[in-house]
Parts: C-alpha cells; structure tokens; sequence
RNA sequence: GGGCGCAUAGCUCAGCGGAAGAGCACUUGCCUUACAAGCAAGGGGUCGUAGGUUCGAACCCUACUGCGCCCACCA
C-alpha cells in the first residue's frame, strides 16, 4: 500500500480535497480511456497534494452489475454450464471468484500509471459497507414515498431476461417492414399499419380520431381480429392522427408505449403474448412458443392468406430501441416493478447546478444536463438479475409489503419472502460520493471529505452516473451536492479522429505503449491532448514524441548537473546576473503562473503544452545554449549560473511531476537531494517583476544569432564550420556584453590579421542595426544571397502595403483605438527601413 | 422529429475582433564537448461556401454545404 502518497504529512491548514474516480472497464483491462481519465485525475490529485491539501481518491469498481453479470454468464456458457440451473448463491459465488482474479491485474495496471489510491477492499463496492448504505438510502426513500412499486410497460431485453432502464436503450435506424392489413371485412373493416405484425396478436381495440368522418359509424362497434377468432371494439382516442397513414391504429396496451396509454384511457384488456425471451406465448394461436421475428414473417404470411395484406413497404426505415449491453431490439413489456418518483431528486439536482452551486466544465455540457434533469420519466430500479443489491423488501403470506431497513431483522416465518429482484447498478453507484466514505455511518472521512471537490468522468456517462450521484446525494446529505466540480472529458480516438472499436481493429493497448516508450510518455501523451469536453485522438507516433520529451529533460537535467547545477538557498540578487539569466527567471516566474491558472482550470492540454514549449524551445534551445558561455567564464559568472540552472530546473520538474511523476522523481531527487518531489511544494509564483529590457535584449541576440544562421544555411557553410566575422553596431545597441554568446551559438570567431570581408549582412532590431561581415575566404554564392533578399523584400513590401492601407484610411485613424494606429505606425517604419536596407544591399551585391 | 458541436498547413489540433500558430510529417545541411529519441535552416494555408455587421473578421450575425454527437413512444 502507497499511503504514503495521500496520508502523510497532513499537518497543513488546508481543507481536504477529495476526487470521486470512476471505475476501470468491467472486463479487467485497462482501456485507453481509463489511462486517460485517470491521468487526469491523478494530474489533480498530486498539484493539490504539493499544495499542502489532504487528498484523497474514492476509487470505483464493479458498479456495472449487468454487464458483471452477463460475462459471467458467458464464462458459464462457455464451460457448458447454463447459469440458471447453477441457482442463485453459486452464481454469485462465480462472480466473486471473477473479481479476484481480474481485480488484482486493475491495481497492478492502475499502479504502473503512477496513480496513488488505496486499494483495499474496504473501498470496493457491493461490499457488506456499501449494501449498508443501498439498504439505508432504499429505506428512506420508500418511507418518504419516493419508491412505489407498479405494473408499467417497461424496456424488456429478451437477451438479458430482464428490465432495462430508459437509458440503456439505444436508438437505431434499422430496415424493417410496414404492413398494412386489414381488420373486420366489408363496411366494418378498418386497415391499420404495423412495423411489428406479430403484435396483432395482442390487439384489444382499434383506435381512430374521435372527429374523423371516415370512421365515426365504427366507433363502439366491434369487428374482428383475424387470425385470432376474437371481437374487439373501435375506440376513438385523441391520441390518433388522422393525418398519418389510414387515421386508425391497431392498439396492443401490453406491448407499446402509446397503445399502453390508450389502453388505460378505454379500459382495455392487456394481455402479454410474449414471454420473457420474447417468444409468443398465451395467445392460443399456432404461433405460441415463436421467437418475435420469426412470428412476423409467419403471422404476416398467415394474413396474406386471408388476403388482408393491402400494402408493404420494405425496406421501411426507422428507428428502433436497442439494448446497450445485449445489442438486440427492446421489448416493451408489461410488468410488476419497483420505480423511483424522480421529480424532486431531478429538480434538485437541476438547481444545484443551475444556482452554482456545481459547476459543470466546460459550461457548454450543462445544457445537456439540464435537457435531461428537467425531463426525467420515473426511474425503474429493479432488475430480474443475480449480481447486485437485492431489494430490501419481504412479502408476507398474506399480501404484506414490508421494507426493511439496515438494523431491522426482515420478517421470518412461513410464507414470507424477499423479492427477488436486484437493484439497477445505477441505484448503488449514486452513493459513491459518501458510501465511500462510511455513510450511513457518521465517520470522520465522511465529515472531513463531503463534499468531494471535483468529478472527472466523459461525457458519455453524465446522464448514467453524473446525474445520479448528483440525485442521491443532495437526497441522502441534507442537500449538499456530492462535488463541488464536475469535469468532462471526451472519448480517446485513434489518429484519424474515429471512434476506437474492436470490430474496427483499432484499439490500442496502453500497456504495450507504457512498454516501450515508458509510462510517464504515455501520460503526457494523455495530458497534452486533454481539452475539456472534447475528443482526443491518439497515436503511436505521438507517444513517441512524448518520450523524446521525456528524454529531453533527463538529458537537460545531465547536463546541468554535469556543470555542477545546483538549487540556491536563494537566488542572487539581480544586479549580479545577466540578461539571460534574468530573461530565463522570468520566462520561469510566468510558466508557473499559467501553468498554475490553467491546471485550476483543468485545461491539462494547454498546460502541458506551455510546459512543453518552456523546457525545449525556451530553456534547452537558448539558456541551456547560454548558459555554456556563462560556465567557461568560470568565477562568480559560472557559480550564478549554477545556481539560475538548478534553481529552473528545481521549478520545471516540480511544475511537470504531476504530469510525468516517474522521470521528474528520479531527476529532482538527483539535483536537489530531496526526500521526494511528491510530496515538494507546488511552484508559487515569487511576485518578482519582469526586466523588459533585459528580454528585450535576449529577443534582439536570438534575432541576430538565427540571421546569421540563416545566412550561413543559404550559403551553404556547414554548421561546425568556424567563420571570421566583424560584429558591428552592437555597442551602440547595448548588447556589446552579448557578443561572446553571439560568437558561440552562431559559430563565428574575432577576425584575425588576414581579414577580408567577402560577404555581409544586416540585421534590423528595435532601435538600429546591427551588420555583420563575415570573411569566407572563398566564393559567395551571390545567386542564393540575392534570393534571399529578395524573398526579405517582398515580405516586407508586403507589411508596408499593408500598414499603408490602414494609415491612409481615415476611418481607421478615426475610430481605432489609439495603442492600435500606434502599433501600425511603428509596423510601416519597420518595414519602410527594412525595404531601404534591403535595397541597398541588392544594389552592392555584384552581378552574377 | 428536436437539440448541440465541428469545418484553419499533408495529418491531428490551438487561436475566437487588431501582424495566420503548434506537434507530427516534409525539404536541405550537420555525429557542433546534454541530447541523432538530437541540432540548425527552410517549404507549405484567399482559416468550408455565399452574403452581412465593422475602420478592421479565421474570430460576430444570417443562409447554405459536409461531417460528428446527444435526445426522442408517432402506428
């Protein structure tokens, strides 16, 4: 156990702060998106940890109890066994054998992503602590009459053989048929539409518009239903349209929604024709004991026998219900379920929200939220299922309903029994915030850490588990809202954007990458892509690229220490250190507050990329480059240096262990014979204010290095290749102290006796002009010099074009704000100097 | 049928009213004493289309086109 992560030193007067995480998948392996979910959170949870806060994770497991349950059933089938013959206490002993054997490997793949949660047990759901709670919360809400139980249609999954919730039907556009037939025969027929003809069998009435002309001689008469030998009335319903189709609708209240409704208006029969794997059953017709589409070809066909089939169309189009674990269509049936009277829960959990009380990220998702809160159809909780939380309800012999709370003994003696449904694994998940931490018991966790500070989860998962969470807990605590945050995060998708799928063949296993290319490069893959509520794709190549990251700052780290880098009691005073010194502390200084304002805002991508951009292009490319010529000036110089290099280095890695925890341990422990960087002190910003002048002049060196550069690549000398040059103007400019470094990282030396300028350049900086002559003591490629002069012009001539157009427009002198017209004034006489210049140049430069 | 979002460099994405950006990929030259998992230099975009608002639009408004997602009991 790593307590040491989250348990130790909790001295500080910090308020605690608490992380709900989701679950790793079902199935045991650690998916893509839980590596990057979790890195996200673990991103979170060790920033606050540096900060002095007492953090802690309540993990999640096992809270898909259907899915749970259908592997195991699949595990059984495999071995032969059919797990309803297996009986009710073995199943769930199989279940647990399950959990043992994939749980374990869940830790083991958490761990190597470097995150710090006490595993135990005790934490796990459906676990003696946690039924304690579902029992509780059940009780409360049935003595409060929020739970009722009743005979509703109801999504039926024939493939699962039990309730699904509203939810967990998928909507799909399916090719099906639309039969048209006819009921009753000569004036007393009516013709209705089906997608679903062998539901004809459950026919009770027909149904018209009660103002439709067409059929007001039909209604209270009755004709005949065929196939089936019996009479049923035509009833007039507001519900119909007499727009749609023939104005009549054949009504089956035990197998559809509306007809439902319609059958409870009229007062209807409602016989159930299928049993619950979907097969017609108690109809007394031949096609008893069919499976459902295999009675829709036979029914149909028996009715074109009749000749009652007036119309078909196929392929039909539209959109059926699906089960979203078992894949096949849903069945509405009719049945006896318990159900939770959602509305005060889902308002609310609409206001918490609403009032700002929680915050949603990004803002944009809370439209979504409030869509479905404000339009919430009564739960069904429960669930013809082994595994998960039995309902805490007994019936007695004679007819009594009892509930039973956590400290009641549930009633025994004859004829009393529990019911045997399971609760929907929504129901236990809800309380994860607080049955975490010990509720219904008063615990110390409890007080110290509820509300929990932040939820990260997708966005796929707000209406399943997000909302939820946000119903029981404003319910069971006294209305405080089970987080203060809730953070969401897209789908993780392959290189091209698309949806990761199995059938599709590209998944990825983020095992494999942490293999090769290390842990911390994978999570900084994670992070660098984590934009709040969007989709992140990922690839193989970039996680390689992160790994050169990583050995980037292990080799920038070497380097440092190799020179004898070291962390500062404090730094020297200002005066002391030069403009690159003083450029480097405060690129620094500015690091740690975005970085810091945008990991509280938990933009993890923008963060990581301005760490990244920092460690390479800012401090390896130039400090580090500057920092040579600092060093081999030996004495005070060299010592100061040490002392900026440790010192950056000390902030960067304690700025980027959240994100890379592995590396960054190994480095600052090295440089800073620290105890650990886990638990080191989050970057602060120390308020000091930034030398202008001295970036000013560190922007103007980078500048003249990277022409002369430039210039060298044109003309084609290699990089190593040391060239004489005068350097003139840089006195006057103020940067006569720079011109070691500009001589080191440009590869040009002090001029010798011999010397004979063959070619110069011109370098424009704020506030003059630096040339540089460079003897290259043999021939100057004129053309590529005059190429690139040319190329220089036209880009000025350009900006010129440009500024000028704006200037001379009165409009824009007239309404644009002053700082603007300025900036645009000062742009023209840049470019104005430059194209001077440049012609100048051109015009010597000798014919060729 | 309702709602939301996205169209910017070859690919993946930032930018969201005042000079078109990054990473990867690409071209050229380099084993320069931290790093070839590297260094240096470079090429590449009328910011989906058409209108409008504005001194000024990738950015705001309208319409259109093409994608994607969510929600939904019309036979």
């Amino acid at each position: 156990m790593e307590a040491e992560y989250f348990t130790a030193d909790v001295t500080s007067d910090k308020p605690p702060f608490s992380v709900v995480i989701p679950p790793p998948n079902v199935t045991g392996n650690l998916h893509i998106g839980h590596a990057y979910e979790h890195t996200q959170i673990d991103i979170i949870t060790r920033r606050r940890r540096m900060q002095g806060y007492e953090a802690l994770w309540l993990p999640g497991m096992d809270h898909a109890s259907i899915a749970v349950q259908t592997l195991v059933e699949r595990q059984l089938r495999d071995e032969g066994i059919d797990h309803r013959e297996l009986g009710r206490e073995a199943f769930v002993d199989r279940v647990w054998q399950w959990k043992e054997q994939y749980g374990g490997a869940i830790l083991g793949q958490m761990k190597r992503l470097g995150e710090s949660v006490d595993w135990s047990r005790e934490r796990f759901t459906m676990d003696a602590g946690l039924s304690r709670a579902v029992q509780t919360i059940f009780k409360k809400l049935y003595d409060d009459g929020l739970i009722y139980r009743a005979e509703r249609l109801v999504n039926w999954s024939p493939a699962l053989r039990s309730t699904i919730s509203d939810i967990e039907v998928e909507h799909r556009e399916v090719d099906g048929e639309l039969v048209s037939m006819r009921y009753g025969d000569g004036e007393n027929s009516i013709v209705v539409a089906t997608t679903r003809v062998e539901t004809m069998l459950g026919d009770t009435a027909v149904a018209v518009h009660p103002d439709d002309e067409r059929y007001r001689h039909l209604i209270g008469t009755e004709i005949e239903l065929p196939l089936t030998g019996r009479k049923i009335p035509v009833v007039a319903d507001e519900h119909v349209d007499p727009q749609f189709g023939t104005g009549a609708v054949k009504v089956t209240p035990a197998h559809d929604p509306n007809d439902f409704e319609i059958g409870k208006r009229h007062d209807l029969p409602m016989p159930t024709i299928m049993d619950e794997q979907g097969r017609i059953a108690h109809t007394g017709t031949q096609f008893d004991g069919m499976d459902r589409f295999e009675a829709r070809v036979a029914v149909r066909e028996a009715l074109r026998e009749q000749g009652r089939i007036v119309e078909e169309k196929r392929p039909y189009r539209h959109s059926v219900g699906h089960s979203s674990r078992s894949k096949e269509p849903i069945e509405p049936r009719l049945s006896l379920q318990w159900f939770v009277k959602v509305g005060p829960l889902a308002k609310a959990a609409g206001d918490a929200v609403r009032d700002g009380r929680v915050a949603i990220h990004p803002p944009e998702m809370s439209k979504r939220y409030f869509d479905w809160v404000d339009n919430l159809h009564d739960w069904a909780i429960s669930r013809q299922l082994w595994w998960g939380h039995r309902i805490p309800i007994w019936y007695g012999p004679n007819g009594e309903v009892v509930c039973v709370g956590p400290d009641e003994e549930p009633p025994s003696g004859e004829g009393w029994h529990q019911d045997e449904d399971v609760l929907d694994t929504w129901f236990s998940s809800g309380l994860w915030p607080f049955s975490t931490l010990g509720w219904p018991e008063d615990t110390p966790d409890l007080r110290r850490f509820y509300p929990t500070s932040v939820l990260v989860t997708g966005y796929d998962i707000l209406f399943f588990w997000v909302a939820r969470m946000m119903m029981m807990g404003l319910y069971a605590m006294d209305g405080v809202a089970p987080f203060k945050a809730i953070v969401l995060h897209g789908m993780v998708r392959d290189a091209h954007g698309k949806k990761m799928s199995k059938s599709a063949g590209n998944t990825v296993d983020p095992l494999e990458w942490m293999d090769t290319y290390g842990t911390d490069a994978l999570r900084f893959t994670l992070a660098r892509g984590a934009n709040p509520g969007t989709d992140s794709p990922i690839s193989e190549e970039w996680v390689a690229a992160s790994r050169s990251f990583c050995t980037k700052l292990f080799n920038a780290t070497k380097f440092a220490m190799m020179n004898g880098a070291r962390v500062p009691e404090r730094l020297a005073d200002r005066s002391e250190l030069t403009d690159a010194d003083r450029w480097v502390l405060d690129r620094a200084e500015q690091l740690v507050s975005d970085v810091d304002a945008l990991l509280e805002d938990f933009q993890f991508a923008k963060a990581t990329e301005a760490l990244y951009h920092f460690t390479w292009d800012e401090f390896c490319d130039w400090y580090l480059e500057l920092s040579k010529v600092q060093l081999d000036a030996g004495g005070e110089r060299a010592e100061r240096t040490r002392e900026v290099l440790g010192y950056v280095l000390d902030v960067l890695l304690r700025l980027l262990h959240p994100t890379i925890p592995f590396i960054t341990e190994t480095l600052w422990t090295a440089l800073t014979g620290g105890e650990s960087v886990v638990v080191a002190e989050w970057p602060k910003p120390t308020g000091a204010v930034a030398d202008e002048a001295a970036a000013e002049r560190i922007a103007a060196v980078q500048k003249l290095i990277t022409e002369i550069r430039r210039f060298r690549s044109d003309q084609g000398l290699k990089p190593g290749q040391r060239v004489a040059a005068k350097l003139g103007g840089v006195a006057e400019l103020g940067l006569a102290d720079h011109v070691p470094a500009v001589r080191s990282l440009a590869r040009v030396t002090e001029p010798t006796d011999g010397f004979t300028s063959s070619a110069s350049i011109e370098v424009g900086l704020t506030g003059g002009t630096v040339s540089v002559e460079l003897d290259l003591s043999g021939a100057v490629d004129i053309a590529a010099e005059r190429k690139r002069l040319e190329k220089d012009l036209a880009a000025a001539e350009k900006e010129l074009t440009g500024t000028d157009k704006k200037l001379t427009n009165p409009a824009f002198l007239d309404k644009a704000p002053a700082e603007v017209v300025d900036k645009i004034k000062a742009r023209r006489e840049t470019a104005q100097s430059e194209i001077e210049r440049i012609k100048a140049r051109l015009e010597a430069l000798p014919q060729g």
